[in-house]
This record gives C-alpha cells, sequence and structure tokens, in this order.
DNA sequence: TGCGACACATATCG
DNA sequence: TCGATATGTGTCGC
C-alpha cells in the first residue's frame, strides 16, 4: 500500500489543509503498519521488513437491504458498501484476533457502480422504503459490533490520546459520500471514506483461548444509512466481518495460545497466503456438525461483484462460522469489502437456497478461490471503484453540494441531536436474522423517535450466541506453509513469561535503567505504535487530538478543516458544533467544547 | 476471569 | 539528540 499511507508527499499534499496538527492528527487514517511497510521512512524500516503484509479480518459481502433508485425513477442503484480494518488484529488459532485494550480502526465507504459519483458525488436518489419513494439527501456510516450470532450488541469505544485520561465515546455515524474506495492506489486521495480511529471493544469475547470450551466471537459492522429529506435516517446497507475473538485482560486466559499464535504467525508469514485453509476448511477441522460449518470449496469467488459467486448464505446470524456457507468477501482491495445484490445473490434462510458450489473462505486469511491474495488488505487494489480511484481530491469534498454543508446542522453525540437521537447500531441490537429483509428492515428503520431499538434484555441463550468449540489449531491450518505472510502484532506475554526474567524481552526492557517495573512485552509486530502523521487520505472519526486540542483553539476548526477540505463534511470544518465530524472527536474536556 | 486504573516502555515525529 | 506524543502492555486491586 501504498501511497496514501507512506508517500511522503501526503504529508504536504493537499491533503493538508487543515495544518499540521490536524493533518498529522489525521493521517492515522490509514494502517501504521501499512505506512510503515510502505513509507520508506527510515525510522521503521526493520518493523517494515518484519511485518511485510498486511492483513486484517475480511469483511462479509454486503448487504443491500433498500432499493435506491435515480431520481427518475429510471436507474436502479446498487449500494456498494466497503470497509476494512486496519491495525490491531492478527490471526491466532486461525482466527482474527485481537486484544480489547488495543486499538483498532476501521474504515468504510461506499459507491454506486455505473455512476460517476466524480461528478454527482451526492448522488441524488429515492429510496424505496417498502414502497415508499423517500427522497435521500445524504448517506452515514456508522460502525458497531455483535456477537457474531447477532443478537446481542457489543459496544465500541474510542479513545482519545490520552486513553483513560480523555472521554471517550461510541462511534457516531457520520456523513459519507458515494465514490469511496479502499483500496490503496496512487491517487492516495479517498476523501469519501469515513474512518474510525483508536476503536476498542468493550468488552472481551468469552471463552478465549486455552479451553476448548465454545469460543465466543464478535463481529464488526459496517452500516450505511440514507437519510432522508424527513430527517429519517434509514439502514440501506451493511456489512459483518469475519468472527473476531477480542482477548479481555486475563492473559492467563490465553496466555497458552501464544505459542500457537506464534506459530501460525510465523508460519504463515514464511509461507504466505497461498493454499488457504481456515476454519471449517477442512472437513477434518474439528467443528461441531450443528454449527454447520461449510465445506470447502474452490468454488467461491472472490469476485465479489460477481453475482454468480454461488454466494448464497444466511443471513448474518449465520454468516461466518455457522453459516451455512460461508461466503468469502472479498474484493481484491483493502477493503475486504464486496457488496452483493442480496435480493439477487443472497438467500436469507440458512438452510434454504444453498448451492452445491457454495463456497466460504478458506481461511481467515484468504478464500479458496483464485484470487488467494485478494483479500490481502493492503497489497491487492480492487477495480471496482473507477470513480474513487480518480482520486477525488480533498477538494473536490467542498461543501458545496453536500447537504448539510456550511449549514452544521447538527452535532453527533450531541444530547441535543435534533432530529435523530444518537442510537447507534450497538446500542440497538441488531437484529440480523436469517428472516431476511423483513426483519432487516425494521431494525434502523427510522431513528425519529420510533425507538424501536428496545434494549433487549439479554438473556443467556442470548448472550452464548456466537459461541463455537475452538479449534485451537486447524488440522489443515493455512498458516502452515502459508505464504500469506502473517505476522502477529505485539502480543501482551505476560503470563508466557511470566516466570522469566525481563531480559528474555526482545524488547521492552528497561528494568536495567531503574525502572522497577519488569516490562515483559515482546514486540513481534510491525505496528506502528504512533498513528502516521501527514498520510491522511479519508476522513476519519479520530478521538481527539490532544496536544493539537488544547493547545490551539485553531484545532477545532482544523479538524473541521480537514474533514470538510478531505472529508467533504462541508460545514463541519467550522468547527465542533459544525456537522457532527467534529464533535466525533472526543474533547478531553468537554466544557472546551461547549465553549469553542 | 475480566476490568479500570496506573504506569512503564518504546516507536515515531518534530 | 531530545522532548513530546501515541500506544502497547505489565501490574495491581477490585
Amino acid at each position: 500500500m501504498d501511497e496514501q499511507t507512506g508517500s511522503p508527499d501526503m504529508a504536504t499534499g493537499s491533503d493538508r489543509i487543515a495544518g499540521d496538527n490536524i493533518a498529522a492528527y489525521a493521517s492515522s487514517a490509514h494502517s501504521p503498519t501499512s505506512e510503515s511497510m510502505m513509507s520508506g521512512g527510515s525510522r521503521n524500516r526493520k518493523r517494515s521488513e518484519v511485518f511485510a503484509t498486511h492483513e486484517s479480518p475480511y469483511f462479509f459481502p454486503a448487504h443491500q437491504l433498500y432499493n435506491v433508485v435515480s431520481m427518475d425513477r429510471s436507474t436502479s442503484y446498487t449500494l456498494k458498501l466497503a470497509a476494512k480494518i486496519d491495525r490491531g488484529f492478527f490471526l491466532a488459532s486461525n482466527d482474527w484476533t485481537c486484544y480489547r485494550r488495543n486499538y483498532f480502526q476501521i474504515s468504510a465507504c461506499f459507491f454506486i457502480p455505473g455512476l460517476d459519483t466524480t461528478q454527482q458525488p451526492e448522488v441524488p436518489c429515492l429510496l424505496d422504503y417498502n414502497g415508499e419513494l423517500l427522497q435521500v439527501n445524504r448517506f452515514l456510516i456508522c460502525i458497531g459490533a455483535q456477537i457474531q450470532n447477532g443478537d446481542k450488541a457489543i459496544e465500541l469505544v474510542q479513545h482519545t490520546p490520552k486513553r483513560d485520561k480523555g472521554p471517550q465515546i461510541t462511534p457516531k455515524r457520520m456523513p459519507v459520500r458515494a465514490g469511496g474506495d479502499l483500496s490503496p492506489g496512487p491517487t492516495g486521495l479517498q476523501p469519501y471514506v469515513v474512518t474510525y480511529e483508536r476503536v476498542q471493544f468493550k468488552t472481551a469475547t468469552a471463552n478465549n483461548g486455552k479451553r476448548r470450551a465454545a469460543q465466543q466471537y464478535y463481529q464488526v459492522h459496517v452500516d450505511l444509512f440514507a437519510e432522508t429529506d424527513t430527517g429519517a435516517q434509514i439502514l440501506v446497507a451493511n456489512l459483518l466481518s469475519a468472527p473476531l475473538v477480542v482477548r479481555g485482560r486475563s492473559p492467563g486466559h490465553y496466555a497458552d495460545n501464544e505459542d500457537d499464535d506464534a506459530v501460525a504467525a510465523a508460519a504463515a508469514a514464511a509461507a504466505g497466503a497461498g493454499a488457504p485453509s481456515g476454519p471449517g476448511t477442512s472437513s477434518s477441522t474439528p467443528y461441531p456438525a450443528d454449527e454447520r460449518y461449510p465445506p470447502a470449496s474452490s468454488s467461491y469467488r472472490n469476485d465479489s461483484i460477481s453475482s454468480s459467486n454461488g454466494g448464497d448464505y444466511s443471513y448474518y446470524p449465520n454468516y461466518g462460522y455457522n453459516s451455512s456457507s460461508y461466503p468469502y468477501q472479498s474484493l481484491g482491495s483493502a477493503s475486504h469489502m464486496a457488496t452483493q445484490d442480496y435480493r439477487e445473490d443472497y438467500h436469507y434462510n440458512n438452510n434454504s437456497g444453498r448451492h452445491d458450489s457454495e463456497s466460504y473462505p478458506a481461511s481467515p486469511l484468504s478464500p479458496s478461490g483464485p484470487h488467494p491474495h485478494a483479500y490481502m488488505t493492503p497489497q491487492v487494489q480492487h477495480g471496482f471503484s473507477p470513480a474513487a480511484s480518480g482520486a477525488a481530491s480533498p477538494d473536490m469534498y467542498s461543501p458545496s453540494g453536500f447537504p448539510e454543508n456550511g449549514g452544521g446542522h447538527y452535532q453527533y453525540g450531541s444530547p441535543t441531536y435534533p432530529q435523530y437521537p444518537q442510537q447507534h447500531p450497538q446500542d440497538q441490537h441488531h437484529h440480523y436474522h436469517q428472516e431476511g429483509q423483513q426483519q432487516l428492515n425494521g431494525q434502523y428503520d427510522s431513528y425519529n423517535g420510533g425507538q424501536q431499538y428496545d434494549q433487549e434484555t439479554q438473556d443467556h441463550a442470548t448472550q452464548l450466541a456466537g459461541l463455537r468449540i475452538h479449534s485451537p489449531v486447524s488440522p489443515s491450518s493455512p498458516l502452515i506453509g502459508s505464504p500469506t505472510g502473517v505476522t502477529p502484532r505485539r502480543q501482551s506475554f505476560s503470563s508466557a513469561l511470566s516466570s522469566k526474567k525481563a531480559g528474555v524481552g526482545i524488547a521492552g526492557d528497561r528494568s536495567s535503567i531503574g525502572s522497577t517495573r519488569k516490562t515483559r512485552s515482546i514486540s513481534m509486530s510491525g505496528i506502528t505504535k504512533r498513528a502516521p502523521s501527514k498520510t491522511r487520505t479519508s476522513r476519519t472519526v479520530p478521538a481527539t487530538p490532544t496536544k493539537e486540542h488544547h493547545s490551539n483553539g485553531g484545532a477545532l476548526g482544523s479538524i473541521g478543516g480537514v474533514l470538510g477540505g478531505i472529508g467533504g463534511l462541508g460545514g463541519i470544518g467550522h468547527g465542533v458544533k459544525g456537522l457532527g465530524i467534529s464533535s466525533d472527536r472526543i474533547p478531553e474536556n468537554p466544557m472546551e467544547d461547549q465553549q469553542s
């Protein structure tokens, strides 16, 4: 990847319009890992060498929940939603894993194939809402998480760099224009992308690790909302990530897996992404029969754009390990995304419409398809986003033409959010049941006070949703002999090394210089620990820059400036109260924002 | 067993 | 080279 993250030019380029502070901050929109790999920066060479590849959890194909048509109703638009997860995740025992304490970030965008959104990024259109045509004023993206089977929302939080000392927010919906492109490219400018930075899971998955109890999984979901002229925000498309394991704070719970991780990672790093196999890839993979883990198949098409990918699959609850099929969604882009018109290709009943040819990703790394590397986040560029690839410059995100431009009409996260309570997916308990569209239709239908997303009481059964027997190492682990190049991020080895002296540490031991603390962290990663500066190319939903924020009242404006200029959220550049983006950053001092 | 809080270590930037 | 910053993670106490 990637010039957009790595090019020094980016630092001084047009995307830096908002000033150094913010530009620097914003640069973290893309994986620092990637940056470290690609920037050629002298400081990170070693890491770059170590972490020569970049992988992240894939996303399943997006679902479009409603028809969207052109204003003249002559054309039906297909909304393509894309997302990628940057940093934070590594493969452990074939599971995409992260530490709850560590940050990850998610970038998302959408586009409309066949529509030149560079010419009309606002995409005037009508939403066919159960037969009623509603004018869409804009689109918004939000992220959330859930237990794999979808009955339980999992909170995500964003931090400021101050971490514990700073405020936390839940990811907010962010306006977005069509035409985004997550793929790295020479353009380097991808203003129509929303990036949520410094995201953490509020809670860890259950049964992480060594015991062969049912491993719980989470999934991140990315939701695309259409805001109608009445102000209603309707979920029109969404997509789910691969099942994710989130490790909590008890190292002993999973420390024994470190070896596995390391082995797997090392093997993968050495081998690359060649022969994919993954959880369930092999018939010998010990998944319970009742989980219906799909059989391996070579028929799965990575070309998710294709409608012929044999992609029958049950909807989210059964997506993934429990799915009757395992539609690997991977465009050859950083996005790990693909979109399908569910109307054509997908069945919501996980017991119906299956094709013999249906397939699933043979590996958490790679689909068992003709494009074994396609999922590799930054390494392969997809070709589906001509508009975005057109390198919309930051300027293209100028206020003009965008609904909220100049208006800054409401503030995300504001308690006085004028029209729609800012209820977030994670607050609303998605119901990604296989009943499919009808049910989905209702989950976000409107935020106009209906609040049908009541806080369901979560029963035990629900809690257990998303559990499966953990398979520490698949017999057909793709990591062994895989050329994928999986490299785990820096991980906690506290337990594993508890009996070892700090000196064992590959890095981090300063016990000899007066510290009483025995640091035993081992850096195995190529992760850059600091958000890279100068290279942000997408709108972000950052937690607050700290020093910038405090030291310079203009920082707020700068943020907005970047967002407005790069992100195209026009209007928000006027400050925190502008249009939400600014407010999405977490003020270290809430009062400060109130006063600004 | 998991979490909040605190603190240390280290990479990166200016 | 150094200070500031960001972030991974060790540790304690609950």
